[in-house]
DNA sequence: TTATTATATGAGCAAACGCTCACCTTGTCA
DNA sequence: TGACAAGGTGAGCGTTTGCTCATATAATAA
């Protein structure tokens, strides 16, 4: 996946805020009515500027999908960053829970525009290939934290536990950012954590006794 | 949702054999490239027929994601069917999940097509709403069963517990469809079952102290 | 101010797509 | 065998869509 989807790297002030503007309203429109839907003519109507002043920053329509999925990879990214840290495997295991999950939750009920953009739609391969990176990515880090506090786990069942737990939070986070309402989420969330807290509890042996 | 999605009903034989034809067709087609990408005209093509010959029997492109998607939810209401009966309540645990569980495995692994398909694309309004009162239903099924084996368990707990079960057995569902091999796909679906299990057991009362 | 570059505009082009329709072939039945 | 209906064909129409480019305006620097 390329790094640069824009043709014109932005000179003026203002073209930045005019490229924040033009993915923040496909961004919505997308979230309506879907990726192939929404026509260029559209977007640069709906964000009050005309088609060429779009394609002044975007070579075409497919950059901006790119650029919206660079924006959203970088926040997920940030997430694990600030997640997975060191004292992580000297913490109970609610905790961990609690620790991974929410910044998640957080971040989905912020944009949830982008459960339709990423999944729904057909992708290109770049696109779709950055995003499955992505998912490897956290599925080595809790395949990992998994076999430092799980020591009977093997490294192939940790990647295995690591992938259905992955799996088990991507599809509650879509429930989660439902229309649904303050409560009913809490109600979700509670009854998702303690999936995982029951799945993970057996094998785990970290936390209290330890550190 | 229409239940006639022809135009025209198939008066001859191997008019049918035609319609099945172009679903067959179109499901591989839509997996490969997606809904939106494939152009009815590639569709006749490769399925050696003429384009007029596809609109005798699909009044536009989108009837033919209609024909796919009734041809689908069929084949899931034959397994809700098949699998909730009356002496479920009666049986252990561990044996209720595999009923359940393994025909909609068997289904997707039969037809990995429909991932992609439902999933996938933007879809009309009333394709979406067939497969999410789909999704209702068994969501329904679920707590009254849950209900039933679980008498602590109350009402709108047991809607919630159903979906976060539903959600964790349609996302491992999409994995376990995958390009992964025999004893993967054995391994995945054991650790899905065990999250399972470990969820609900707390909660069970049925099986072997039971009728 | 003037010269130069960066940015903005939108009418309209080329290509693609869904779909039709006038014509042809095959099947049915008396 | 003839007459009618069912089924099949594909060139091409009407529309839409992604995108360009000639032109106009705003910013910058001398």
């Amino acid at each position: 996946m390329e790094d640069v989807p824009m043709r014109h790297r932005p000179q003026q002030a203002r073209s930045q805020e005019r490229v924040d503007l033009i993915l923040d309203t496909a961004a919505k429109f997308i979230a309506e009515v879907g990726y192939e839907a929404v026509t260029t003519n559209a977007i640069a109507e709906r964000a009050g500027i005309s088609v060429g002043s779009l394609y002044r920053y975007f070579s075409d329509k497919e950059a901006i999908l790119r650029g919206l999925t660079v924006r959203h990879l970088e926040q997920v990214r940030a997430i694990y960053d600030q997640v997975f840290t060191e004292d992580l495997v000297y913490l109970p295991l609610e905790v961990v829970i609690d620790r991974i999950v929410d910044p998640f939750i957080e971040l989905q009920v912020a944009c949830p525009e982008f459960k339709q953009i990423l999944l729904g739609s057909d992708v290109s391969a770049d696109i779709a290939a950055a995003s499955e990176q992505m998912d490897e990515e956290i599925v080595e880090r809790l395949a990992g934290f998994l076999h430092q506090t799980a020591p009977n786990v093997d490294g192939q069942r940790a990647r295995l536990m690591a992938m259905v737990c992955k799996a088990e939070v991507k599809a509650l986070l879509s429930l989660v950012a439902c229309d649904c309402g303050e409560d009913f989420r809490a109600r979700l969330t509670a009854e998702m954590k303690r999936m995982l807290f029951n799945y993970l509890a057996p094998v785990f042996s970290g936390g209290e006794d330890a550190g």
